[in-house]
DNA sequence: CGCCACTATACACCGAGTGAATAGCAGGTC
DNA sequence: GACCTGCTATTCACTCGGTGTATAGTGGCG
Protein backbone atom coordinates (compact mmCIF):
# COMPACT_ATOMS: atom_id res chain seq x y z
CA UNK A 1 0.00 0.00 0.00
CA UNK A 2 1.55 3.00 -1.10
CA UNK A 3 5.25 1.57 -1.56
CA UNK A 4 6.11 5.24 -3.34
CA UNK A 5 6.09 6.67 -0.23
CA UNK A 6 7.35 4.14 1.99
CA UNK A 7 10.07 4.61 -0.06
CA UNK A 8 10.27 8.48 0.18
CA UNK A 9 10.18 8.40 3.98
CA UNK A 10 12.63 6.18 4.17
CA UNK A 11 15.00 8.51 1.76
CA UNK A 12 14.09 11.50 3.34
CA UNK A 13 17.03 10.92 6.32
CA UNK A 14 19.79 10.17 3.79
CA UNK A 15 20.58 9.29 0.03
CA UNK A 16 20.44 5.36 -0.61
CA UNK A 17 20.16 3.00 -3.63
CA UNK A 18 17.36 0.20 -4.38
CA UNK A 19 18.91 -2.98 -2.64
CA UNK A 20 18.84 -0.86 0.18
CA UNK A 21 16.01 0.66 0.58
CA UNK A 22 14.23 -2.83 -0.23
CA UNK A 23 16.00 -4.72 2.69
CA UNK A 24 14.94 -1.37 5.02
CA UNK A 25 11.40 -1.93 3.71
CA UNK A 26 11.44 -5.50 4.36
CA UNK A 27 12.90 -4.97 8.03
CA UNK A 28 10.00 -2.04 8.76
CA UNK A 29 7.01 -2.56 7.18
CA UNK A 30 6.50 -6.00 5.76
CA UNK A 31 8.63 -7.92 8.31
CA UNK A 32 6.04 -11.11 6.46
CA UNK A 33 6.67 -10.59 3.25
CA UNK A 34 9.77 -9.02 1.76
CA UNK A 35 9.27 -6.75 -1.54
CA UNK A 36 10.18 -7.59 -4.58
CA UNK A 37 12.94 -6.29 -6.48
CA UNK A 38 11.26 -5.41 -9.79
CA UNK A 39 8.80 -3.21 -7.86
CA UNK A 40 11.52 -1.27 -6.09
CA UNK A 41 13.06 -0.13 -9.64
CA UNK A 42 9.96 0.24 -10.95
CA UNK A 43 8.76 2.62 -8.12
CA UNK A 44 11.96 4.50 -7.71
CA UNK A 45 11.16 4.91 -11.49
CA UNK A 46 8.20 6.52 -11.57
CA UNK A 47 9.29 8.64 -8.50
CA UNK A 48 12.20 10.09 -10.82
CA UNK A 49 9.65 10.20 -13.71
CA UNK A 50 7.59 12.60 -11.55
CA UNK A 51 10.48 14.30 -9.96
CA UNK A 52 10.39 13.17 -6.36
CA UNK A 53 13.36 11.33 -6.25
CA UNK A 54 16.81 12.07 -8.09
CA UNK A 55 19.81 9.87 -9.63
CA UNK A 56 22.58 11.30 -6.68
CA UNK A 57 25.25 9.59 -8.10
CA UNK A 58 26.21 6.64 -10.34
CA UNK A 59 29.02 4.31 -8.54
CA UNK A 60 30.54 2.44 -11.45
CA UNK A 61 33.16 0.77 -9.79
CA UNK A 62 33.79 -1.96 -12.66
CA UNK A 63 30.69 -3.83 -11.80
CA UNK A 64 26.70 -3.11 -12.18
CA UNK A 65 25.78 0.37 -11.47
CA UNK A 66 25.02 1.41 -8.40
CA UNK A 67 22.44 4.15 -8.47
CA UNK A 68 22.04 6.01 -5.39
CA UNK A 69 18.76 8.02 -4.96
CA UNK A 70 17.96 10.95 -2.94
CA UNK A 71 14.79 12.92 -2.18
CA UNK A 72 13.72 16.37 -3.51
CA UNK A 73 11.71 19.23 -2.51
CA UNK A 74 9.02 18.31 -4.00
CA UNK A 75 9.37 14.29 -2.77
CA UNK A 76 9.50 16.02 0.60
CA UNK A 77 6.56 17.94 0.24
CA UNK A 78 4.83 15.25 -1.20
CA UNK A 79 5.79 12.98 1.49
CA UNK A 80 4.68 15.42 4.37
CA UNK A 81 1.45 16.09 2.86
CA UNK A 82 0.79 11.85 2.84
CA UNK A 83 1.74 11.97 6.16
CA UNK A 84 -0.11 14.26 7.64
CA UNK A 85 -3.77 13.56 5.87
CA UNK A 86 -5.34 11.00 7.03
CA UNK A 87 -6.21 7.77 5.17
CA UNK A 88 -9.52 7.85 3.34
CA UNK A 89 -11.43 5.37 6.23
CA UNK A 90 -13.19 2.68 3.96
CA UNK A 91 -14.18 4.84 1.67
CA UNK A 92 -16.19 2.18 -0.36
CA UNK A 93 -19.13 0.18 1.02
CA UNK A 94 -17.63 -3.02 -0.35
CA UNK A 95 -16.79 -6.10 0.99
CA UNK A 96 -15.73 -9.65 -0.78
CA UNK A 97 -17.14 -11.78 2.27
CA UNK A 98 -20.68 -9.52 1.36
CA UNK A 99 -19.80 -10.50 -2.16
CA UNK A 100 -19.46 -14.57 -1.20
CA UNK A 101 -22.66 -14.44 0.65
CA UNK A 102 -24.89 -12.55 -1.96
CA UNK A 103 -23.58 -14.62 -4.72
CA UNK A 104 -24.58 -18.05 -2.13
CA UNK A 105 -28.10 -16.49 -1.88
CA UNK A 106 -28.39 -15.61 -5.79
CA UNK A 107 -26.68 -19.04 -6.78
CA UNK A 108 -29.10 -21.46 -4.14
CA UNK A 109 -25.89 -22.35 -1.93
CA UNK A 110 -25.71 -22.63 1.71
CA UNK A 111 -24.78 -19.32 3.34
CA UNK A 112 -24.37 -20.61 6.55
CA UNK A 113 -21.85 -23.20 4.80
CA UNK A 114 -20.01 -20.73 3.99
CA UNK A 115 -19.93 -18.62 7.14
CA UNK A 116 -18.84 -21.33 9.23
CA UNK A 117 -16.17 -22.36 6.82
CA UNK A 118 -14.95 -18.79 6.90
CA UNK A 119 -15.51 -18.43 10.80
CA UNK A 120 -13.19 -21.61 11.28
CA UNK A 121 -10.72 -20.20 8.85
CA UNK A 122 -10.28 -16.77 10.85
CA UNK A 123 -10.19 -18.69 14.09
CA UNK A 124 -7.70 -20.88 12.96
CA UNK A 125 -5.66 -17.77 12.04
CA UNK A 126 -6.29 -16.03 15.18
CA UNK A 127 -4.49 -18.58 17.18
CA UNK A 128 -1.65 -18.13 14.97
CA UNK A 129 -1.29 -14.77 15.47
CA UNK A 130 -1.85 -15.09 19.45
CA UNK A 131 1.31 -17.10 19.22
CA UNK A 132 3.25 -15.42 17.27
CA UNK A 133 2.69 -12.40 19.06
CA UNK A 134 3.24 -13.80 22.24
CA UNK A 135 7.52 -13.01 21.69
CA UNK A 136 7.48 -10.40 19.32
CA UNK A 137 9.04 -7.10 19.19
CA UNK A 138 6.85 -4.00 19.84
CA UNK A 139 6.36 -3.58 16.28
CA UNK A 140 5.82 -7.22 15.30
CA UNK A 141 2.74 -7.63 17.94
CA UNK A 142 1.43 -4.04 16.85
CA UNK A 143 0.96 -5.52 13.51
CA UNK A 144 -0.17 -8.81 14.79
CA UNK A 145 -2.62 -6.91 16.75
CA UNK A 146 -4.01 -4.69 14.02
CA UNK A 147 -4.26 -7.95 12.31
CA UNK A 148 -6.25 -9.92 15.34
CA UNK A 149 -8.51 -6.50 15.79
CA UNK A 150 -10.14 -6.84 11.93
CA UNK A 151 -10.28 -10.21 11.80
CA UNK A 152 -12.17 -9.88 15.11
CA UNK A 153 -14.43 -7.43 13.45
CA UNK A 154 -14.83 -9.92 10.06
CA UNK A 155 -15.94 -12.64 13.06
CA UNK A 156 -18.61 -10.08 14.79
CA UNK A 157 -19.93 -9.21 11.17
CA UNK A 158 -19.85 -12.95 10.41
CA UNK A 159 -22.49 -13.55 13.53
CA UNK A 160 -24.00 -10.81 12.31
CA UNK A 161 -24.55 -11.88 8.60
CA UNK A 162 -25.49 -15.52 9.83
CA UNK A 163 -28.32 -14.38 12.34
CA UNK A 164 -29.97 -12.24 8.84
CA UNK A 165 -29.08 -15.18 6.56
CA UNK A 166 -32.96 -16.04 6.44
CA UNK A 167 -33.97 -12.49 5.78
CA UNK A 168 -31.41 -11.82 3.55
CA UNK A 169 -32.76 -14.58 1.26
CA UNK A 170 -35.99 -13.40 1.27
CA UNK A 171 -34.92 -9.79 0.70
CA UNK A 172 -32.29 -9.91 -1.74
CA UNK A 173 -34.07 -9.75 -5.25
CA UNK A 174 -33.70 -12.99 -7.34
CA UNK A 175 -31.67 -13.44 -10.74
CA UNK A 176 -34.55 -13.19 -14.00
CA UNK A 177 -33.35 -14.51 -16.57
CA UNK A 178 -34.29 -12.08 -19.22
CA UNK A 179 -32.54 -9.04 -18.90
CA UNK A 180 -35.60 -7.03 -20.55
CA UNK A 181 -37.83 -7.82 -17.30
CA UNK A 182 -35.32 -6.98 -15.09
CA UNK A 183 -36.25 -3.78 -13.20
CA UNK A 184 -33.35 -1.84 -12.36
CA UNK A 185 -33.92 0.54 -9.74
CA UNK A 186 -31.20 1.96 -8.12
CA UNK A 187 -30.56 1.55 -4.70
CA UNK A 188 -29.59 4.97 -4.34
CA UNK A 189 -26.84 4.93 -1.79
CA UNK A 190 -25.78 8.47 -1.07
CA UNK A 191 -22.04 9.65 0.85
CA UNK A 192 -19.95 11.96 0.61
CA UNK A 193 -17.21 9.80 -0.47
CA UNK A 194 -19.46 8.95 -3.41
CA UNK B 1 -12.06 -7.56 -5.09
CA UNK B 2 -12.19 -10.92 -7.47
CA UNK B 3 -14.54 -8.97 -10.01
CA UNK B 4 -14.37 -12.19 -12.46
CA UNK B 5 -15.84 -14.32 -9.62
CA UNK B 6 -18.41 -12.29 -9.14
CA UNK B 7 -19.15 -12.22 -12.55
CA UNK B 8 -19.10 -16.00 -12.93
CA UNK B 9 -21.85 -15.67 -10.09
CA UNK B 10 -23.68 -13.62 -12.05
CA UNK B 11 -23.21 -15.64 -14.89
CA UNK B 12 -24.53 -18.97 -13.56
CA UNK B 13 -27.95 -18.89 -13.21
CA UNK B 14 -28.34 -17.80 -17.33
CA UNK B 15 -25.94 -16.25 -19.62
CA UNK B 16 -25.87 -12.24 -20.16
CA UNK B 17 -23.82 -10.01 -21.98
CA UNK B 18 -21.32 -7.22 -20.57
CA UNK B 19 -23.81 -4.38 -20.12
CA UNK B 20 -26.21 -6.06 -17.95
CA UNK B 21 -23.20 -7.81 -16.27
CA UNK B 22 -21.97 -4.50 -15.53
CA UNK B 23 -25.52 -3.09 -14.08
CA UNK B 24 -26.06 -6.81 -11.78
CA UNK B 25 -22.91 -6.22 -10.37
CA UNK B 26 -23.42 -2.36 -9.49
CA UNK B 27 -26.74 -3.18 -7.99
CA UNK B 28 -25.93 -6.14 -5.74
CA UNK B 29 -22.15 -5.56 -4.84
CA UNK B 30 -21.10 -2.67 -5.35
CA UNK B 31 -23.82 -0.22 -4.62
CA UNK B 32 -21.46 2.67 -3.59
CA UNK B 33 -19.40 2.70 -6.49
CA UNK B 34 -20.13 1.43 -9.81
CA UNK B 35 -17.78 -0.99 -11.94
CA UNK B 36 -16.32 1.06 -14.84
CA UNK B 37 -17.30 -0.53 -18.56
CA UNK B 38 -13.53 -1.52 -19.28
CA UNK B 39 -13.32 -3.59 -16.65
CA UNK B 40 -15.67 -5.70 -17.16
CA UNK B 41 -15.19 -6.27 -20.76
CA UNK B 42 -11.30 -7.08 -20.02
CA UNK B 43 -12.90 -9.54 -17.23
CA UNK B 44 -15.12 -11.34 -19.63
CA UNK B 45 -12.00 -11.35 -22.15
CA UNK B 46 -9.99 -13.03 -19.85
CA UNK B 47 -11.74 -15.55 -18.48
CA UNK B 48 -13.21 -16.46 -21.99
CA UNK B 49 -9.25 -16.75 -22.61
CA UNK B 50 -9.19 -19.01 -19.68
CA UNK B 51 -11.99 -21.19 -20.75
CA UNK B 52 -14.32 -20.30 -17.79
CA UNK B 53 -16.64 -18.36 -20.29
CA UNK B 54 -17.69 -18.66 -23.96
CA UNK B 55 -19.55 -16.12 -26.27
CA UNK B 56 -23.21 -17.93 -26.46
CA UNK B 57 -24.06 -15.83 -29.34
CA UNK B 58 -23.64 -12.70 -31.22
CA UNK B 59 -26.62 -10.48 -32.11
CA UNK B 60 -26.17 -8.41 -34.97
CA UNK B 61 -28.90 -6.72 -35.49
CA UNK B 62 -27.74 -3.96 -37.36
CA UNK B 63 -26.28 -2.73 -33.95
CA UNK B 64 -22.69 -2.82 -32.34
CA UNK B 65 -22.55 -6.74 -31.39
CA UNK B 66 -23.55 -8.18 -28.36
CA UNK B 67 -22.38 -10.89 -27.48
CA UNK B 68 -24.09 -13.13 -24.98
CA UNK B 69 -21.39 -15.19 -22.71
CA UNK B 70 -22.38 -18.13 -20.90
CA UNK B 71 -20.51 -20.17 -18.23
CA UNK B 72 -18.97 -23.35 -18.96
CA UNK B 73 -18.41 -26.23 -16.76
CA UNK B 74 -14.76 -24.81 -15.57
CA UNK B 75 -16.16 -21.90 -14.66
CA UNK B 76 -19.01 -23.50 -12.71
CA UNK B 77 -16.09 -25.65 -11.02
CA UNK B 78 -14.20 -22.57 -10.36
CA UNK B 79 -16.74 -20.39 -8.62
CA UNK B 80 -17.74 -23.72 -6.86
CA UNK B 81 -14.48 -23.71 -5.37
CA UNK B 82 -14.30 -20.12 -4.74
CA UNK B 83 -17.16 -20.35 -2.98
CA UNK B 84 -16.55 -22.82 -0.81
CA UNK B 85 -13.02 -22.00 -0.26
CA UNK B 86 -12.79 -19.39 2.73
CA UNK B 87 -10.72 -16.35 2.02
CA UNK B 88 -7.33 -16.30 3.51
CA UNK B 89 -7.89 -13.90 6.39
CA UNK B 90 -5.37 -11.27 6.64
CA UNK B 91 -2.54 -13.72 5.48
CA UNK B 92 0.23 -10.86 5.53
CA UNK B 93 1.37 -8.36 8.86
CA UNK B 94 1.12 -5.29 7.14
CA UNK B 95 -0.87 -1.99 7.85
CA UNK B 96 -1.06 1.21 5.65
CA UNK B 97 -1.48 3.02 9.32
CA UNK B 98 1.21 1.15 10.82
CA UNK B 99 3.79 2.05 7.71
CA UNK B 100 2.77 5.79 8.61
CA UNK B 101 3.37 5.34 12.41
CA UNK B 102 7.07 3.71 11.50
CA UNK B 103 7.55 6.44 9.23
CA UNK B 104 6.82 9.09 11.59
CA UNK B 105 9.29 7.67 14.25
CA UNK B 106 11.94 7.10 11.50
CA UNK B 107 11.75 10.69 10.46
CA UNK B 108 11.05 12.37 13.25
CA UNK B 109 7.54 13.62 13.13
CA UNK B 110 5.62 13.88 16.25
CA UNK B 111 3.15 10.30 16.26
CA UNK B 112 -0.03 12.16 18.12
CA UNK B 113 -0.37 14.44 15.95
CA UNK B 114 -0.85 11.55 12.65
CA UNK B 115 -3.18 9.45 15.65
CA UNK B 116 -4.92 11.77 16.50
CA UNK B 117 -5.79 13.28 12.50
CA UNK B 118 -6.87 9.48 11.91
CA UNK B 119 -9.00 8.96 14.55
CA UNK B 120 -10.90 12.52 13.88
CA UNK B 121 -11.55 11.26 10.05
CA UNK B 122 -12.22 7.80 11.50
CA UNK B 123 -15.01 9.17 13.89
CA UNK B 124 -16.96 11.03 11.01
CA UNK B 125 -16.89 8.34 8.64
CA UNK B 126 -18.53 6.32 11.26
CA UNK B 127 -20.87 8.89 12.15
CA UNK B 128 -21.76 9.18 8.04
CA UNK B 129 -22.55 4.91 8.59
CA UNK B 130 -24.44 5.27 10.99
CA UNK B 131 -26.29 7.45 9.00
CA UNK B 132 -26.44 6.05 5.77
CA UNK B 133 -27.14 2.67 7.96
CA UNK B 134 -30.38 3.84 9.24
CA UNK B 135 -33.46 3.71 6.21
CA UNK B 136 -30.99 1.53 3.93
CA UNK B 137 -32.38 -1.94 3.07
CA UNK B 138 -30.80 -4.84 4.53
CA UNK B 139 -27.90 -5.45 2.07
CA UNK B 140 -26.36 -1.99 2.04
CA UNK B 141 -27.15 -2.32 5.83
CA UNK B 142 -24.73 -4.93 6.45
CA UNK B 143 -22.21 -3.53 4.26
CA UNK B 144 -22.38 -0.31 6.27
CA UNK B 145 -21.70 -2.77 9.45
CA UNK B 146 -18.41 -4.85 8.07
CA UNK B 147 -17.19 -0.59 7.42
CA UNK B 148 -18.11 0.41 10.67
CA UNK B 149 -16.75 -3.04 12.59
CA UNK B 150 -13.36 -2.52 10.54
CA UNK B 151 -13.03 1.11 11.68
CA UNK B 152 -13.95 0.09 15.53
CA UNK B 153 -10.72 -2.39 14.54
CA UNK B 154 -8.84 0.40 13.64
CA UNK B 155 -9.89 3.03 16.37
CA UNK B 156 -8.95 0.02 19.10
CA UNK B 157 -5.90 0.00 17.17
CA UNK B 158 -5.53 3.90 17.53
CA UNK B 159 -5.63 4.13 20.96
CA UNK B 160 -3.38 0.70 21.61
CA UNK B 161 -0.58 2.48 19.75
CA UNK B 162 -0.87 6.22 20.63
CA UNK B 163 -0.18 4.46 24.51
CA UNK B 164 2.85 2.79 23.36
CA UNK B 165 4.24 5.31 21.23
CA UNK B 166 6.96 6.18 23.29
CA UNK B 167 7.82 2.76 23.69
CA UNK B 168 7.78 2.53 19.98
CA UNK B 169 9.97 5.59 19.30
CA UNK B 170 12.98 4.02 21.76
CA UNK B 171 12.27 0.41 20.27
CA UNK B 172 12.35 1.11 16.62
CA UNK B 173 16.20 1.26 15.29
CA UNK B 174 16.80 4.44 14.00
CA UNK B 175 18.45 5.04 10.20
CA UNK B 176 21.57 4.58 9.85
CA UNK B 177 23.08 6.89 7.61
CA UNK B 178 25.95 4.61 5.61
CA UNK B 179 24.18 1.47 4.87
CA UNK B 180 27.66 -0.43 5.86
CA UNK B 181 27.28 1.05 8.94
CA UNK B 182 23.57 -0.72 9.11
CA UNK B 183 23.47 -4.24 10.59
CA UNK B 184 20.54 -6.08 9.37
CA UNK B 185 19.03 -8.75 11.42
CA UNK B 186 16.09 -10.26 10.32
CA UNK B 187 13.40 -10.46 12.62
CA UNK B 188 12.50 -13.83 11.98
CA UNK B 189 8.40 -13.41 11.68
CA UNK B 190 7.26 -17.17 10.91
CA UNK B 191 3.87 -18.21 10.03
CA UNK B 192 2.18 -20.77 7.83
CA UNK B 193 1.39 -17.84 5.55
CA UNK B 194 4.62 -17.51 4.54
C1' DC C 1 -34.38 18.62 -36.99
C1' DG C 2 -31.17 18.38 -33.80
C1' DC C 3 -29.86 16.93 -29.33
C1' DC C 4 -29.59 14.02 -25.50
C1' DA C 5 -29.65 9.73 -23.14
C1' DC C 6 -29.21 4.89 -23.33
C1' DT C 7 -27.38 0.37 -24.93
C1' DA C 8 -23.19 -1.86 -26.13
C1' DT C 9 -18.34 -2.68 -26.98
C1' DA C 10 -13.35 -1.76 -27.94
C1' DC C 11 -8.94 0.45 -27.34
C1' DA C 12 -5.08 2.78 -25.29
C1' DC C 13 -2.99 3.55 -21.28
C1' DC C 14 -1.12 3.36 -16.28
C1' DG C 15 0.23 1.51 -11.74
C1' DA C 16 1.17 -2.42 -9.02
C1' DG C 17 3.27 -6.58 -8.80
C1' DT C 18 5.76 -11.19 -10.22
C1' DG C 19 9.53 -13.87 -12.03
C1' DA C 20 13.41 -14.58 -14.57
C1' DA C 21 17.81 -12.86 -16.50
C1' DT C 22 22.14 -10.66 -15.96
C1' DA C 23 26.55 -9.71 -13.86
C1' DG C 24 30.30 -8.91 -10.87
C1' DC C 25 32.51 -10.22 -6.58
C1' DA C 26 33.66 -12.78 -2.17
C1' DG C 27 34.37 -17.01 0.18
C1' DG C 28 34.72 -21.83 0.82
C1' DT C 29 35.97 -26.45 -0.88
C1' DC C 30 37.81 -30.63 -3.13
C1' DG D 1 43.03 -23.19 -9.02
C1' DA D 2 38.50 -24.61 -10.88
C1' DC D 3 34.08 -24.67 -9.31
C1' DC D 4 30.12 -23.55 -6.84
C1' DT D 5 27.32 -20.99 -3.77
C1' DG D 6 25.63 -16.76 -2.14
C1' DC D 7 25.49 -11.82 -1.92
C1' DT D 8 25.07 -7.16 -4.05
C1' DA D 9 22.68 -4.69 -7.63
C1' DT D 10 19.78 -3.76 -11.45
C1' DT D 11 16.92 -4.61 -15.65
C1' DC D 12 13.35 -6.66 -18.51
C1' DA D 13 9.26 -8.89 -20.03
C1' DC D 14 4.85 -9.84 -18.62
C1' DT D 15 0.19 -9.98 -16.27
C1' DC D 16 -3.63 -8.06 -13.86
C1' DG D 17 -6.74 -4.69 -12.28
C1' DG D 18 -8.49 -0.47 -13.32
C1' DT D 19 -9.57 4.27 -15.63
C1' DG D 20 -10.88 7.05 -19.40
C1' DT D 21 -12.06 7.72 -23.97
C1' DA D 22 -13.72 6.65 -28.57
C1' DT D 23 -17.21 4.54 -31.38
C1' DA D 24 -21.83 3.54 -32.97
C1' DG D 25 -26.57 2.63 -33.32
C1' DT D 26 -31.36 3.59 -31.32
C1' DG D 27 -35.27 5.89 -29.30
C1' DG D 28 -37.46 9.84 -27.37
C1' DC D 29 -38.37 14.78 -26.78
C1' DG D 30 -39.10 19.55 -27.66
Amino acid sequence: MSTAHALLGLLEPAPRHGYDLKRLFDRYFAPDRPLAFGQVYATLGRLERDGRVVVASVDQAEGPERKTYAITGAGERDLDDWLRDPIDPEPHLQATLFTKVTLAVLTGRPVTKLLDAQRHAHLARMRELTTLRRDAALPVALLADYALFHLEADLRWIELTAARADELGRVIPPLIADPATAEVRPTSVETSHA
